[in-house]
DNA sequence: GTCTATAGCTTGATAGAC
DNA sequence: GTCTATCAAGCTATAGAC
């Protein structure tokens, strides 16, 4: 069961490492840092923690293993250090917009629509135009939020405070919903999420190539309307608000 | 990269063994091969095919590892086994409960409520009642439909058909709406549907207790009427049908 | 910083006694 | 059918030369 078990994740208080870099220092190979964590987040993202070795990180990366573990110690601090990268700028962008569109929202006040175009778009962006890198990071995230296991504490450091903020806003679009009605719907909303930024390829399959994983405009768009109405029907039943 | 390629999954045309049986022979102990399926099961689900060993698997089975060897011959072949141990009865079912609605909707007619609840029902109430086997199984067949690289072709060929005949009854609820609006709206509710048949906690913690992610029954009910209003918004704009 | 070399262990799978 | 015993290969991680 030893193995098994989640690896301690990155502590507040833990030593980490013996004497290398935790980050790129201004004379040090930053290129080289940077260069395992693409590979390994690319792997990763595709075969999970447990179906991705060392080797492979420092083959792909073109470095040799030792390298990995003088910059990243343990495999799992590896992991770590992939998913934090990219998370912070990954939910204050996306708070961020919220915010800029609760203080302006246009003419017609805030809308669950305009809300969720503010919240969605910023990923969904990243994902088509940040280069590969960050839709690796995009699956990763996915493959992440749907395991248990993984990324507990970092999920929920990170990404929870943005979810609740997102939350806050609904309420004042729909100041009558039950909260517990607000966390279930957020809940239908953040499957899709998540299965959409996966691009599995399973859509393409089933629909016989009508539709397209990578197609992430598309998604975005259906999932705002998709989402929007699913709020009402879930949160404001009988026309209470909305 | 030899390891991370998905290993050749059971082949239609496949020797696939040596000598030992398939399935449960008469004479022989049925309970063992059983026994094994369920502990894979079980730990496949909670940590993925390569988070799991074989040998991890036998002790929880309670045999040695030969043994899995004996019966399931190599490792993929063992996640296949347990793959589709269930596949059938789980999609079988829900596609004859929406076939019975269609045939007897009720004096209203079908409605998208009925049809949801008449699909998603089962597969929920098999997690919550079917013992652990099939809490473990829906699991893991969250996690594959989020996973591109396993079980392609199992998920096609077992879970395709049903969701298949799903949307062709929408589409005699909905006979105007688009084809490609209906696809990537189930994939909307798929998303929803596999996050959380995961059970991964995740929104037990961000809503601060408020939601249990082991209540399916209110998940399931939230998620029929958040998918409704989804497909109405998505499929039939501007009031065309619905 | 980057490499070679290797320790120390675990893995998937098999051979063969019973 | 079930076990013991074992193999070859692969793994993470480290020590130490440069």
């Amino acid at each position: 069961m030893t193995k098994l078990d989640a690896p301690a994740p990155e502590s507040a208080s833990a030593p980490a490492r013996r004497g290398p870099p935790a980050k790129a220092t201004a004379q040090g190979n930053g290129d080289t840092r940077e260069g395992i964590l693409d590979a390994a987040e690319d792997l990763f993202s595709k075969h999970g923690f447990y179906g991705v070795t060392i080797r492979e990180v420092a083959r792909e990366a073109g470095v040799d293993t030792a390298l990995v573990h003088y910059y990243f110690g343990a495999k799992r601090a590896l992991f770590d250090a992939v998913f934090l990268r990219r998370a912070e700028v990954w939910n204050s962008e996306r708070v961020d917009a919220i915010n800029r569109y609760a203080r302006d929202p246009g003419p017609d006040g805030m809308t669950l629509e305009g809300l969720f175009e503010a919240f969605l778009r910023p990923p969904f962006q990243w994902s088509l135009k940040g280069g590969p890198g960050w839709k690796h990071y995009a699956a990763l995230v996915a493959q992440t939020n749907a395991n248990p296991t993984f990324g507990g504490e970092t999920m929920a450091r990170y990404f929870d405070p943005a979810i609740r903020r997102l939350i806050e806003l609904i309420q004042q679009i729909m100041p009558d919903a039950r909260e517990v009605d607000l966390y279930w719907a957020w809940h239908n909303m953040s499957g899709a999420l998540t299965l959409t930024l996966g691009e599995t390829g399973r859509l393409d399959r089933l629909s016989g190539g009508l539709c397209r994983s990578g197609d992430l405009e598309s998604a975005c768009d259906y999932m705002i309307r998709f989402a929007a109405a699913g709020f009402r029907a879930v949160c404001a039943p009988e026309g209470r608000a909305g």
